[in-house]
Parts: C-alpha cells; sequence; structure tokens
RNA sequence: GUCUCCUUCGUCUAGCGGUUAGGACACCGGGUUUUCAUCCCGGCAACAGGGGUUCGACUCCCCUAGGAGAUGCCA
C-alpha cells in the first residue's frame, strides 16, 4: 500500500532548518514511494500559539517545494488538518479510554505536581486509584482535572523503529501516566499526534529522534485505543558546532532567515538531504525531483549531525553559479538595491550577474562586490598607485589608456582592447598586471574587483571618464609634489 | 539520578569480514589568470578505548568512556 507519511509542526516558532529536515525526509519517503504527504499543525498549545510562525510554516515549505497533498489550503479526506479543530475527537478519545480503564481523571493541582517532581521521577500517580468518593470530592471542589494514561505498571513494550531497530522499554520506565488531555480541555501531543495519526491513516511517521523515549507511551496508547499504529523512524538530531541541538545560540538557523540572505532553496534542500542521508555513493549535487526518486529511508544514518554553514554557502554558491544570468539577475535585485546600488534592468544588470556570479555564495554578498558601483568619490593618491609604480607612472599610464577606453567593446572587441593596453604596458616599462591595477583603482576605488572590462561597462562610459578624468588630477597632483 | 539512543578525517559522509579506509566542505600548497573569484591539480587529516568471535575485524558480540535526548497540564 502506498504510504501516507505527515509532517506535524506546531506553530511555536518559525520554522526551523532541523524541522525542515524533517520535513524534507518526510516529504521524500512518501513521494519515493508514490505515497501522499500530509501536513498537518499541531496548535494545541494555546500559550504558546504564535499566527505568525504558522504563515512561517506554509511560506517556507512551498518556497521549498515541498508540496503538501493534504493539509490546509490542499484540503483532503480527512479534513480538518489543523489539530485544534479537531478536540472534539480527542476529547471523545479520552473519555473513551476512561471509561475502558486505559485512563484516569487527575485532580492535583501544578504547585503539588511541582512537589512531586523533587522526588519523584515524574507524576507519582496519586489519583490512579481514586475511590468513587474521593472523585466526587474533588469534582465538588471544582477543580478542573486532567485525564492521564494510566501506563501498565508490569511487561515491557517493544517495537521495530525504521532506522533504530528493536526498541524496547520496561513499562515502568515509562513516563508514569502522562497527561493526555489538559486542564483546558485541549488534548497533549501524546493524545492528539495518535488520534490524528490514526484518523487520517498515517502509515509512516518519521519525527525528531527526541520522540523516542516516547515511542513505547504512544505504542500502548495505541494498543489501548485497539488501533493499529504506524511505523517509526526516529530521526537523529541536528546539531550547533557545540554538538548540541540546534537553537538560537547557534546564530541563523530559522529558514526566513536562510532566505532573507539569499540562500536558494534548491541549495537548502541538497545540503539537508546530505545531512543524515547519503545515496551511498559519492555524489553531492542533488535536486528535489532526483531526491524524490532516489530516497530511501534505509540510507537515513543514526548519528547526530553538525549543522555545517560553510558547506551549505558552498553549495549555494554552485547553485547560483548554475543560474541563468538573467535569473540572477532578478533574484539580485531587493539586495542591490537596498544598499542603494542602481542598475538598469535588463542588459546592465544580467551583465552584472555574470560577473558576480563567480564571486558570491550567497546573494547577500552582492552588494559588497558590486560596491565599485557605488557614488564616484574622491580618492586619495595612495589609493590610486599600485605597490609598483609611482605616482607619475600611474599618471601616465591613465593618461594614455584613458582615449583606449573611449569606447568599450565587449565580446572578441574585448581583446583587442587587451591587446592594446599590452602594448602600452610595454611601451611604459610596467607589467600588464600593474596598468591593469592602475586603471582598477583609478575606475573602481579598489584594488579588488570583479573583471574590470566588463565592470566599466556596466559602470557606464559617462562616470568611468569622469572619475578617470578625477584619478589623473590627483595623481598629476601627487606626482608635482614628489 | 533514572531511562533511551548515538560514536569513521575539524565537519558531512561511503564502507554492510579481506580496501593503500573512498568522496565532499574547510584548511594548506601549486596551476590558469588583469586583481578577486571560478576552475583544475596536489597535500594534510579518521575507524573513541578495552575485551571477545573469527584464519582475518571499521564492519558481529560484550564492557568502559564520551556525547546527545527524555524525564512538563511544550511539542
Amino acid at each position: 500500500m502506498a504510504p501516507r507519511v505527515r509532517f506535524a509542526p506546531s506553530p511555536t516558532g518559525r520554522l526551523h532548518v532541523g524541522n525542515v529536515r524533517t520535513a524534507l525526509f518526510a516529504y521524500l519517503a512518501a513521494r519515493a514511494a508514490g505515497g501522499t504527504f500530509v501536513l498537518r499543525i499541531e496548535d494545541t498549545d494555546r500559550r504558546r500559539y504564535d499566527p505568525d510562525a504558522l504563515a512561517d510554516i506554509y511560506d517556507n515549505l512551498t518556497w521549498l517545494g515541498l508540496r503538501w497533498d493534504e493539509g490546509p489550503g490542499a484540503g483532503g479526506p480527512h479534513a480538518p488538518y489543523i489539530q485544534s479543530e479537531r478536540v472534539a475527537g480527542h476529547r471523545a478519545v479520552a473519555e473513551r479510554l476512561v471509561a475502558s480503564g486505559h485512563a484516569y481523571r487527575c485532580y492535583c493541582d501544578a504547585a503539588r505536581l511541582e512537589r512531586v517532581r523533587a522526588t519523584h521521577n515524574g507524576y507519582d500517580r496519586r489519583c490512579r486509584n481514586l475511590t468513587p468518593e474521593q472523585r466526587s470530592r474533588h469534582e465538588e471542589g471544582g477543580a478542573a482535572p486532567v485525564i492521564r494514561f494510566r501506563v501498565p505498571l508490569e511487561g515491557s513494550t517493544r517495537y521495530d523503529d525504521l532506522l533504530l531497530g528493536s526498541i524496547e522499554r520496561r513499562n515502568s520506565d515509562i513516563n508514569p501516566d502522562p497527561v493526555l488531555l489538559k486542564s483546558d480541555g485541549f488534548p497533549t501531543y501524546h493524545l492528539a499526534a495518535i488520534a490524528d495519526d490514526h484518523d487520517m491513516a498515517i502509515s509512516h511517521v518519521l519525527r525528531a529522534q527526541e520522540w523516542v523515549s516516547s515511542a513505547p507511551l504512544h505504542l500502548l496508547i495505541f494498543a489501548a485505543c485497539g488501533w493499529q499504529p504506524p511505523r517509526y523512524a526516529h530521526l537523529p538530531a541536528v546539531n550547533g558546532p557545540d554538538g548540541k541541538k540546534l537553537g538560537k545560540r547557534h546564530g541563523a538557523t530559522a529558514v526566513h532567515e536562510f532566505r532573507r540572505r539569499g540562500i536558494l532553496p534548491e541549495a537548502l534542500v541538497n545540503y539537508l538531504a546530505l545531512l543524515g542521508w547519503s545515496a551511498g555513493d559519492d555524489r553531492e549535487f542533488f535536486s528535489l525531483a532526483e531526491l524524490e526518486r532516489c530516497f530511501g529511508i534505509d540510507r537515513l544514518g543514526r548519528a547526530g549531525a553538525v549543522f555545517d554553514h560553510q558547506k551549505l554557502e558552498w553549495f549555494n554558491g554552485h547553485y547560483i553559479r548554475g543560474l541563468p544570468p538573467a535569473r540572477l539577475a532578478v533574484a539580485l535585485r531587493p539586495y542591490l538595491r537596498d544598499a542603494g546600488i542602481d542598475v538598469a534592468e535588463g542588459a546592465a544588470e544580467t551583465a552584472l550577474a555574470e560577473l558576480l556570479r563567480e564571486r558570491i555564495s550567497v546573494l547577500d554578498e552582492a552588494p559588497a562586490r558590486a560596491a565599485f558601483l557605488g557614488p564616484d568619490r574622491d580618492l586619495p593618491a595612495a589609493e590610486l598607485v599600485p605597490r609598483r609604480l609611482t605616482a607619475a607612472a600611474a599618471a601616465t599610464i591613465l593618461q594614455q589608456a584613458s582615449p583606449l577606453l573611449e569606447h568599450l567593446p565587449s565580446g572578441d572587441g574585448e581583446h583587442a582592447l587587451e591587446d592594446r593596453l599590452r602594448e602600452l604596458a610595454r611601451a611604459q616599462g610596467v607589467k600588464f598586471g600593474d596598468l591593469m591595477m592602475t586603471i582598477r583603482m583609478a575606475t573602481t576605488g579598489s584594488k579588488v574587483s570583479p573583471p574590470l572590462f566588463g565592470s566599466l561597462r556596466v559602470l557606464g562610459e559617462q562616470r568611468l571618464h569622469a572619475r578617470l578624468a578625477r584619478a589623473l588630477h590627483t595623481l598629476q597632483a601627487a606626482a608635482e609634489e614628489a
């Protein structure tokens, strides 16, 4: 049967690279097997609920190309896919479990629980066996009860994890009687996820490894409900450089932050896919479409992985270089504009994109590389004379090169121009590199620039010659003083 | 504390009893080159430790150590 795999984030914070990798693997597991990818929003924590986070989830999954077959916006036979809209069902399940003796009402308040936790490992099960009299006394007191699952005291629970293999745990080691239904009437994860996975006929659950320890509990709940559980695969964590679970302390980790900096979705997908999965060979580059074809749970790793920004950026550089210049130009627009760099749309910005694409690995690096397009400014002689030359020599070079730069050729014409400049260098007895550096410093105001002829074309002949004249003036003054 | 999971170069990983332990990022050299970069070539660098099993262990088993996670009316 075709698998049904879900991704079930909770809208309590921006979508995180760790979460999104789980989403990717779940998506791929579904696609690779011709199954269905389901998105479900787990918003049962009303205190931490954040509508911005919800929008962020939809927005970024879409941006990455992880389209869900069923879920909010897409609909589906098991709607609604927003958990808070399913609480009536969750409550009914909880009541059923109470009726069948698999769960019970607990009247302990927060203060007591905190005290108990200090000395016990979790809840002390005080309300597990209340007499009807005790119970009605509590009910009359008006305390809103929670419903707790009655974890068996004896025996053990075992299951086969798709990734970890056989996992077995003594029932006495399971979290003692966790809450299923909170006093506000909302289910906890333990109830909601199980009930919804069942209702939505989920066949495979790929989730973070932090859930391994509660997996046996979940199996117990499935059994108590008389339901068939899905297969589980617990994915290893994504860690920061310190080896700890990736979090706020580790710099940018939210998907939207990468996106804002100019990480391409194909790069993030490619990088994340290789963080914990491999095709079994030496391939490094995978498109989403390829991954959909060759992904397999059996090739997932079991150990945690450190998120490496440098490698992500290397992938990103690769994908930037693979972009057609016209498309890169469009992608670059907002970054350049925000930095106050104006380039006419069309040929000029495409030419600029061509210059930048081998020089940036993240889009937001573009302004620094295109800084030569900033306002004209007066440069001191020190910034106009290459190391091996004098001000007088630099002045002569500019003077003689200016006419050659009158009309900037493109294509093959560049070679002719270069030949003439080489000739000039020879005549002046300077190295061609030094001659070029002299022009570079005068026209770009920097010792570092993209290839000069292309840069000058983007700059425009008018500004080019204004800068040449200005620099020449400065150099001549400096030469006289010397 | 208790329970669970994990352990190959600095990082991501390949390896599924016999390999000079392979690749990628990063780093360091070199080449191409008008600077920078791209690109190409080369180099550095790993099986956590100890016991078994076996003719033979990175590969299988056990122990130790280390790391991570869980232990919430958060997910």
